[in-house]
RNA sequence: GUCUUGGUAGCUCAGCUGGAUAGAGCAACUGCCUUCUAAGCAGUAGGUCAUUGGUUCGAAUCCAAUCCGGGACACCA
């Protein structure tokens, strides 16, 4: 149990004993002791006073007493000021922890409680490679899986591929037409970046193939319309004129602020319009057409899909090896595509779901404060929706796990929010156990990150730009303090990826997921202050101190300094910080914690000497609270996927 | 329009289940390597916790309103 659970427990008791009230322990606030006071924990006593009818300085004083007497291998001493009980912990106590856990290699790891979880991450399209929002998503899911393994919970992590659909096509039909037979072998491209380079072609052709239509709409050939387009382009004409209208008659005052909005949605007709054209484009019907294709199985479409998806899954792999990611079951969406439709059905018997007159299929979800929503569509197919609610289903079915995680950006809470629902209505066993860890989006000092704009980061650049920039570091270091030559090629190359990627991964993960975050290039690669570097080089250095000076011995000491006995109140912490990460699915608890204990530990080192400490029992001490400390590092920072070098 | 999020130091972020004088890192400035790794440590400076009102012994934290930002609300995925 930990400190703070053993003093809330000791004080709810001593409040019964002496009042007669009954006090439950999650009613103790308990705070660390502030540092321009003595003690270091301290009890908040304004929550009692009313009730007990004592002032705080009374209540203090009793309670003090009554705890030091009758908790002596916990509490030495203690001191009342303005309502504040200042405890301070026996140094025996720590002291007693230091020995039991010092050489603990499992240290803040929790044994197996039975409950199964499963975690969905990445999650990427097979028609681009991954990019920094990507990175996000990868080392949070990844590092939420640890953090529940540390808590004793069985994870399977997953990863869905979405292999199919229009944007596919895009990529495919792109390559036939500028490909000339290129493959990755032929160009030394990786595949999931040459594919990607066709889905940007085939949007510049489409965008070409769309201004040209307009331009011949605009002299008078509306060949290539249909009478329904034509109708529609009609209609988003006539609103424009009549919204230019109003803009004409705005006065000059009031232009900033309606001329704008105004402005705004003459500027939605137009692309309204312009998106009718792009559908009306020969490379647009081609690729629909391929879709179908693909659909009904066409034997050659199939096998350049089956191809070029063949490429970017290699590509991918490559990534995934490089940053760490894993999985023990990925689900393709080509299998998947076509779940939920039964459950459609089902719903629609069980009265869950109601049919319209044009026969589509919705659920009406007004009385959870959200609106109606589409599950089928007229014509009988289905939506994105269903096919997640088959799949969550199909996941439960053959893993049979207690919560399932989905690790996706939050500008899906609201689909998530109407899938959570949905199963539950279905009566779904999974339903409950569904969990949307959202999180913000990446976005660059310069604002978001746009595709158009061509600032999307790659996450392949930018992971060899900072294992690359790390070199540089590390070699001049090394070159400095002339250590370069203690290491071979091998170790080198080894250092310099871990702590380029402890950079990154550290950046990205000590933020809140839930919210937005800046990526700023110049600062994720920095290797001092709140970084990984930073918490790694203070674990090289403590091992470097324990290979000169050996093991800890096996004195025990009996009494602890101030610096000393803040290390130990630090590490005691970890299990807390880890239960509380996984509780809040929040990997930066472990980040801050990991650091703050680092930091804590360079203070000490600076302070006070541990190969010459003033005795032999300070000595064994010290090394042992050292080992302590590289252990917790080390775990904490296996829990965000960052390893830990020897030597740096 | 409706729903949902966020606003804390020049910048990036903690703190938010109410507790003592609001904390880190970066950037700026000052010190510290003839003793264990200076990718470090110690210090200085920097705040109307968006605004206003409320609840409370006590509010950055809870409630309401307002201002400013993000996202969502497709027979797209």
């Amino acid at each position: 149990m930990s400190i703070a659970a053993q003093i809330k427990q000791a004080a709810a008791a001593a409040i019964t004993q002496l009042y007669g009230v009954t006090v439950e322990e999650k009613d103790v606030t308990i705070n660390a002791t502030k540092p321009e006071f003595t003690g270091d924990y301290t009890i908040v006593l304004f929550g009692f006073v009313k009730q007990l009818k004592k002032s705080p300085d009374e209540l203090g004083q009793q309670l003090g007493t009554y705890l030091v007497e009758n908790n002596p291998h916990l509490f030495t001493a203690f001191n009342v000021i303005k309502g504040f009980l200042n405890l301070e912990v026996a140094a025996s106590w720590w002291l007693q922890f230091l020995q039991q856990q010092y050489n603990n290699p499992s240290y803040g790891f929790q044994p197996q409680t039975g409950k199964k979880v499963m975690v969905e991450y990445s999650s990427p399209n097979t028609n681009k490679p991954l990019h920094l929002g990507h990175l996000r998503n990868n080392f949070l899911g990844w590092s939420i899986a640890e953090i529940l393994k540390a808590n004793g919970q069985e994870v399977i992590k997953t990863c869905v591929v979405n292999d199919r659909g229009i944007h596919i096509c895009k990529s495919m039909i792109a390559w036939q037409l500028f490909g000339n037979g290129e493959t990755p072998e032929s160009t030394g491209k990786k595949g999931d970046h040459l594919v990607g380079h066709y889905y940007v072609l085939f949007n510049d052709e489409l965008k070409k193939q769309t201004k040209t239509l307009l331009a011949a709409f605009e002299q008078g050939d509306k060949s290539a319309f249909t009478e329904a387009e034509l109708q529609q382009i009609a209609k988003h004409r006539a609103k424009i004129a009549e919204l230019e209208g109003i803009l004409q008659q705005v006065p000059a005052d009031q232009m900033a602020k309606k001329g704008d909005s105004l402005k705004e949605k003459i500027k939605s007709e137009n692309e309204e319009i312009t998106d009718i054209a792009a559908n009306a484009t020969p490379v647009m019907k081609a690729t629909k057409q391929m879709l179908l294709d693909w659909e009904n199985g066409v034997p050659e479409v199939i096998d350049l899909w089956k191809r070029m998806n063949g490429w970017v899954y290699k590509g991918f792999d490559a990534t995934y090896q490089r940053i760490g990611s894993d999985f023990q079951k990925t689900y393709y969406e080509s299998n998947t595509y076509l779940l939920g439709k039964d459950l459609v059905e089902e719903g629609l018997k069980k009265g869950v779901f109601f049919q319209k007159e044009d026969s589509s299929v919705w659920i009406d979800l007004t009385a959870d404060g959200l609106d109606e929503k589409l599950v089928r569509r007229k014509d009988g197919t289905s939506v994105y929706i269903t096919q997640d609610i088959g799949l969550a289903e199909l996941k439960q079915k053959e893993y049979g796990a207690e919560q399932s995680i989905y690790v996706v950006g939050d500008e899906q809470n609201y689909h998530f929010r109407v899938l959570k629902l949905i199963c539950q209505k279905l009566g779904l066993p999974s339903a409950d156990g569904i969990y949307h860890l959202s999180y913000g989006m990446v976005e660059l000092p310069t604002g978001k990150m746009k595709s158009r704009e061509g600032t999307v980061v790659d996450a392949d650049d930018l992971v060899a730009s900072l294992i690359d920039t790390s070199k540089e570091i590390t070699m001049q270091k090394l070159t400095e303090i002339g250590k370069l030559g203690d290491f071979t090629q091998e170790e080198l190359d080894n250092l310099f990826e871990m702590i380029g990627l402890a950079g990154l991964k550290f950046f990205l993960l000590r933020v809140d997921p839930k919210k937005k975050m800046i990526f700023n290039p110049e600062e994720s690669i920095d290797v001092h202050g709140f970084t990984g570097p930073f918490v790694q080089y203070t674990h090289a250095r403590i091992k470097s101190v324990l290979r000169n000076f050996g093991v800890a011995g096996s004195h025990s000491a009996s009494t602890l300094l101030p610096m000393e006995k803040g290390l130990l109140i630090q590490l005691e912490q970890f299990p807390a910080t880890i239960a509380e990460a996984a509780a809040e699915h929040d990997p930066s608890k472990v980040a801050i914690y990991v650091f703050n204990l680092a930091q804590l530990f360079n203070s000490f080192f600076s302070e006070l000497s541990i190969g010459n400490a003033e005795s032999q029992e300070k000595k064994d001490l010290r090394l042992q609270l050292s080992q302590f400390v590289a252990q917790t590092i080390h775990n904490a920072m296996q829990l965000l996927g960052i390893r830990v070098p020897e030597r740096m």
